[in-house]
DNA sequence: AATATTAGTGTTGTTTATACACTAAAGTAT
DNA sequence: ATACTTTAGTGTATAAACAACACTAATATT
């Protein structure tokens, strides 16, 4: 709420705090799990890797803010975001008071036109479980509240497509579950599952390979309001 | 992150939006879940019902800041209280930018001390069904996530606890089940869930009413870390 | 003593999960 | 050409969880 205390309109007599956007990028490279992390070049936490953002402007959302340094540091768009929390502790930033409000993106295995892969960049991929800790900031934290987000989310969402290219097949999508949720899953029941939950639609393409040919599916976004789909390979769901 | 852009020190230069911490505080009173509103006195929105909020301090986390809130106008401390989400759009606020960050608290039934029940205050709780909508700035859609949280957390964590007194029966725990979720849960599945979880701790006091005698259990907050309490009525969960 | 009221247990059929064995279609080696 | 390897995909038997609903239990009221 704004005030039933007294507010002036003019605001900005008050001590204010700065407020960010920070945006954890996820995205599959290599069909390992990645995240894209900066490389800082001034004090504080010189040289330590820390998760994009920038400062809110005053006149855009945050979503609009979140979409914008996305797109600067990756040159995408029409992403999958979703925001993940607000981080506030006082002492989070050594100059000054600063809120940020963290995001989720989650960026196609195929849009993978980002020039940012070079080992000199100070913009680069990392896998999830090889990161260059101690992150900058509290953003270990983030982090790992965004991966926590993104397992637990992984269930009951369609979420795990949004890092799929347009065609793919069955076990190229349950190898996205096993990466995320760091475990491997039953071939025999996946195959089941996702079929039963009519959430996938058959192409008539295959994919040539080693083995057998395979399937090429499309994730189906028109679904008829019918049944939900829910995926749920373990009991202990928490956040 | 705060900065691979250059940033000062001194933010104050820079246009800054207002931070504001708004509160949806929930309780059952008369076993019906209820949320307390504070009445506007000026413009904007004078006159309508708001969730109570206020600005952030520069030497305050957000929690602290929901805790301070939220005892400013119930006088209750040690609550169940949790972040629900940061709302940032450019004009939710007439007069100015103004970015909340929203949480939910829970307090429990019978710390119902609280002098604000009066007809003519301006802070009145209010049944979840029977809201004075429209309310104030964008509060209508905050309350209406909140309650989405509140129902989609009920399934999987041990929120329905918070609500209640330190003891009480199973009956009344099923009570606020139905409440937040709006349907009727069955006696005898509930019954069973609820017992095969371990989470309930039997007590030798029972309560006398009009029927046959009620047993009364106390939330078992200890938990050896066994299994976890999962809490499933329907599947079709989403946020 | 019968009835109403609230509390609490048991039973049964159905669905869903889990583990794991099996079949299928391609390439490659002998 | 035949057997072997590799990856894809199906089937099945058992166990666990769910949902509906009938039943028993303990008190107060008529």
């Amino acid at each position: 709420m704004q005030d039933e205390h007294p507010v002036p309109y003019d605001v900005s007599k008050y001590q204010l705090p700065a407020v960010t956007v920070d945006v954890v990028i996820f995205s599959l490279i290599n069909r390992t799990l990645h995240v894209l992390l900066v490389q800082r070049k001034r004090w504080p936490f010189e040289g330590q890797w820390a998760i994009p953002g920038g400062f809110i402007r005053l006149d855009e959302s945050l979503e609009e803010a979140a979409r914008r340094e996305l797109e600067e540091e990756t040159g995408v768009r029409d992403v999958y975001l979703e925001q993940l929390y607000t981080f506030g502790d006082v002492h989070r930033d050594p100059r000054h008071r600063v809120i940020s409000v963290a995001y989720i993106a989650l960026v196609r295995a195929d849009v993978q036109t980002i020039r940012v892969s070079d080992e000199n960049s100070d913009v680069r991929w990392f896998p999830v479980d090889h990161l260059p800790t101690p992150l900058a900031f509290d953003h270990d934290q983030i982090l790992a509240y965004a991966l926590s987000r993104l397992r637990s989310k992984l269930e009951y969402t369609t979420l795990a497509f949004q890092l799929l290219p347009e065609l793919f097949s069955i076990l190229e999508l349950k190898h996205i579950y096993e990466q995320i949720l760091g475990e491997k899953l039953d071939k025999g029941n996946f195959y089941r599952k996702i079929k039963e939950s009519g959430i996938l639609e058959e192409t008539p393409y295959m994919r040539e390979g080693r083995g057998r040919p395979t399937r090429l599916w499309r994730f189906r976004r028109d679904r008829p309001g019918d049944k939900q789909f829910v995926f749920r390979w373990r009991e202990d769901r928490r956040e």
